[in-house]
DNA sequence: TTCTATTGGGCTAGTGTCAGACCATTGACG
DNA sequence: CGTCAATGGTCTGACACTAGCCCAATAGAA
């Protein structure tokens, strides 16, 4: 490997886009992941945690309302309620949004994933934990497996997320939570079906008992397990 | 956890600075790290690469000249050259730059790091490798092994980022970089010992054979070892 | 020596983004 | 029924950032 192969990990872009498009993408990523029930934030305050002016959210707010995710109302009480319900996967809407992804995006986000997901779990099955925290784990377990299908995507990422969140670490929260999001459209596509919770299900309760006995190998093996499933299925589009 | 937990992690800020000053930091930690030998690329071309304009980048540059990292010269085949070595790190060293990044931060980091470490040389292990790529980590080895004590951050770094870039993986190559960086400093300022080097390339083969051999449970437990030496060794200083 | 390709240096017009202030609307509550 | 606090809607002046262009310097090649 030379220098120049060395340096592009490294001299990649400072920014992704602008902060308008970022922020209009974000903002949908957490709409179709279903992290946010009911309405957004107010502006000020969301604008706040994004690190952007209030002008700049409105336009991506606009832009959401103007595609139908969002409808927006005036006054005390009011704000940027969804109005979007995830559509029923269709026979081929897994398909065209793994083509609309493209090959190389898509290998690329699937890796990331498993590293930084696996990661997660190793480092809280490896840190001592408070009993606070031992509960919430088992608490966003008992989350999923009582979940409907219309909730069961959301409660999914919950409990996932909760994983990188519970090692108390900032940076690996975020880039759990980046790595999901990436795969975001695709997940929404599969069909839910009964056996997969129930497979999931079984998969999930094997990852927080590793976690539990502070057996960082298992808890590894558990999560890889888990997401080579959906890896495996995603990957078979790849022609 | 309420739904604002479950938030923070997806609703942080979607840039971490202006582009003046995250250009600044990416450019000192390159140099920092020795990852680039003697000069940086024309100005025209880093730009292009860290989605920049010249402007802005010619600004972090110039900070850069006057903090004395820099030197620059005009005309063909002048440049941006490196006018910095490495010091000597000094006792209290350490101990400052581990106050100057602060218990929290530091914390984070190193969590980070050892998440995305280990994930990387699991997905890597699980990977079909060419024979090709194979050989690459083999050199990479060859190299840190045959290093001097003034090469051996920079080699050790290459070595670290390979795992990551060889599992083809932009983002996770990406993010491995970026979590190396974070601590480069504090890397600087631990004195490299002979003994540590010699412990270090016990560790340094023992994951590339894990690697090699197919095997990501013995390659994530041999990162993590690996981490966990400087990762105590640096939380010592938390007092 | 002269030429020339490559590189940094500098300028400008235009757009993106921000902070902060003020206005308009709304629904609950007294 | 009026008041008021919370919220979206709008404006302005300032600064950051960009793309593109041309100039200036330099070292090697002819």
């Amino acid at each position: 490997m030379d220098e120049v192969s060395r340096l592009t990990a490294v001299l990649r872009p400072v920014r992704a886009g602008n902060a308008f498009e970022e922020t209009v993408e974000r903002l949908l990523q957490v709409i179709k992941l279903g992290l946010v029930a009911e309405k957004l934030p107010p502006e000020r305050e969301l604008a706040a945690q994004l690190g952007i002016s209030r002008v700049t959210l409105r336009e991506a707010i606009r832009e959401l309302q103007d595609a139908g995710y969002l409808e927006v109302r005036r006054g005390r009480y009011g704000g940027a309620f969804l109005t979007y319900a995830p559509p029923r996967p269709h026979r081929d809407d897994l398909r065209r949004a793994v083509v609309d992804m493209g090959t190389d995006d898509l290998s690329d986000a699937l890796t990331f994933r498993m590293a930084v997901e696996c990661g997660a779990a190793q480092v809280l099955a490896t840190a001592p934990l408070t009993e606070e925290r031992r509960e919430a784990l088992r608490e966003r377990l008992r989350e999923v497996n009582a979940a409907g299908p219309d909730d069961y995507r959301r409660l999914d990422t919950a409990f996932h997320l909760a994983i990188a969140e519970l090692t108390g670490s900032t940076l690996l929260a975020g880039t759990c939570a980046d790595a999901r999001l990436r795969v975001a459209d695709l997940l929404n596509a599969i069909p839910v079906l009964q056996r997969n919770i129930e497979h999931a299900a079984v998969q999930h309760q094997a990852i927080v008992t590793a976690i539990l006995a502070g057996d960082p190998e298992a808890a590894r093996r558990a999560v890889a397990e888990h997401l080579e499933g959906t890896a495996a299925l995603l990957r078979g589009f790849l022609t």
